[in-house]
RNA sequence: GGCGUCAUAGCCAAGUGGUAAGGCGUGGGACUGCAACUCCCUGAUCCCCAGUUCAAAUCUGGGUGACGCCUCCA
């Protein structure tokens, strides 16, 4: 496939380290707090992407870590630490909210149709790990110390500002209200590997190391966790556009460094999700999770539709009126394939199931242009073929998208035909007086009738098909 | 200030030099007692300026705007 890749910000062709293996990282979320649904668009569009890397034939193994200590709300040496912030917050435990959140991490993921990765690790289970590669890194001269914690040592490299050309002086420090520059850095881009004496020392998790009783550094996890599970190349790491800079810019550094040679070939980053102030965070505006959007009678496949109508490299607006419209689009989309779904009698036409698969492949092959992917779904529905062959595309097409086409589509038949046989006597009886008050034009009654079917929570409607009642 | 991404109809969006796909919405129509459903029809010269070319939304140069990052963030 074409991927845009941010480290040569160009489109290249994905070509494996190993033929036919494929190795994908993902930063996985910090586990203080719900994931809001931006953070969720990224972990959609990635599964996305690992859906189609399979889809091509490769064997894809994933790794995520889960970050549940280390991650400080500044990287000076004064921010606090999520997770405790997060424990303080709700009287418990930075294990116990560790332990919450991941399980309402894969909640979310589960019915937004994201599979979970092949391998999912706390950051916490890999301290022997940092500390191996950190000792290391002192070894080679990559890291020092200061003031009680180990820094990684930016000077050291031939280049450190990968994702873009910088120039050190030109960054702007402290751009944001509340950070303060470390003074313990030897270089403004150096950045703490681990963490003995920080002044924020009331941090609940601490472990033994050769250079005292401490805690990770944000960054290093993710490169051990990945070295440890997929080994010293990895094809592909993915995340959030804000990870860029810092977090996969120190990750390169220091594994790099440890390796000795290019670690990772290609990056993928996932823009945002903004509400139409800017950017959407936990703090301001409406804090948007997957249980807010059942609340309001969204089903949570609508907002996947609605991510996936976009491109992954352009920020997204959310408010809901466009999530509205995906919703208008996805029920339209699910209302026509129940329509075929029952009528599978029939050869599959293999010509045209080649011709339609492969539009969706070079679709989502270029570049992962999932709005065109979706466009295939209406070519098909629109094709001259028999039903059984646009389902068995359809079928095809979900196994990448995992909009839950089919079996929403079933289960939007089966509900039909449950409702029928559900109709109480009472709401029965009022069908049939207003059948017959329709048939005696007597229009007033009928509507009457209506009216009162409605406000005893049921929906009666006229199809071509005949009268139709369902429970709202 | 630096770096990066993006810029096509009300919204989402395709398009990778040959004369603007698709979806939602809107408006109109068919059907229906009405409504809903369904079906049909309906819209933009592509942020601006200059250049290359027989030909540019697509290439080049210069602007403008939005968003992100520059040590919390997906």
């Amino acid at each position: 496939m074409i991927l845009y890749n941010s480290l040569t910000r160009k489109k290249e062709e994905v070509i494996p380290n190993e033929a036919g293996k494929f190795s994908m990282y993902t930063c996985g979320p910090t586990v203080y707090h719900y994931a809001h649904i931006g953070n969720l668009r990224t972990y959609i569009m990635e599964d996305v992407l690992e859906k189609y890397l399979r889809f091509t034939g490769l064997d894809v193994t994933r790794v995520m870590n889960i970050t549940d200590v280390g991650h400080l709300t500044s990287d000076g040496d004064t921010g606090d630490d999520k997770m405790l912030k997060g424990a303080k917050r709700e009287h418990k435990t930075v294990m116990e909210i560790a332990k919450f959140y991941t399980d309402a991490f894969f909640a979310d993921c589960a019915k937004l149709g994201i599979k979970t990765p092949d391998v999912v690790v706390p950051a916490t289970s890999c301290i022997d790990e940092f500390i191996k590669v950190i000792s290391s890194l002192i070894e080679k001269g990559y890291a020092y110390e200061a003031g009680g914690n180990i820094y990684f040592d930016t000077s050291k490299l031939k280049e450190y500002y990968v994702f873009g050309d910088v120039n050190e002086e030109d960054l702007a420090v402290g751009v944001r209200e509340g950070v303060e520059a470390d003074s313990n850095k030897r270089n403004k881009a150096d950045f703490v590997l681990w963490f003995t004496k920080s002044k924020f020392d009331s941090q609940e998790l601490k472990w033994d190391s050769p250079w005292g009783v401490g805690y990770p550094g944000w960054h290093i996890e993710c490169s051990c966790i990945s070295m440890k599970n997929l080994g010293e190349k990895l094809d592909l790491h993915c995340g959030g556009i804000d990870n860029q800079f810092p977090h996969h810019t120190n990750e390169i550094a220091q594994s790099e460094a440890y390796l000795g040679h290019k670690w990772c070939n290609y990056w993928f980053h996932v823009y945002h999700l903004n509400d139409l102030s800017g950017k959407m965070s936990k703090s301001k505006g409406e804090f948007l999770t997957v249980s807010l959007l059942e609340e309001k009678g969204y089903d949570p496949m609508v907002y996947r539709f609605f991510c996936l109508g976009s491109h992954y490299r352009k920020t997204l607006v959310f408010d809901w009126g466009n999530l509205d419209n995906a919703k208008a689009a996805y029920e339209k989309l699910i209302t026509k394939i129940a329509s075929i779904v029952k009528n599978t009698k029939g050869d599959i036409d293999k010509a045209k199931f080649g011709e339609l698969r492969n539009a969706f492949d070079s679709a989502l092959g270029n570049d992962l242009n999932t709005a065109l992917g979706i466009t295939v779904l209406y070519d098909v529905l629109k094709a001259d073929i028999n039903d059984a062959t646009k389902l068995a595309v359809i079928n095809e097409i979900d196994s990448v998208l995992t909009l839950g086409l089919i079996s929403h589509a079933k289960a939007l038949n089966e509900a039909a035909e449950k409702a029928e046989a559900d109709i109480p006597e009472e709401i029965m009886s009022l069908v049939e007086e207003r059948k017959a008050a329709r048939k005696a034009k007597d229009f007033a009654k009928a509507d009457e009738l209506r009216d009162k079917i409605t406000s005893l929570g049921w929906t009666i409607e006229e199809t071509r098909q005949g009268t139709k009642v369902y429970k709202k």
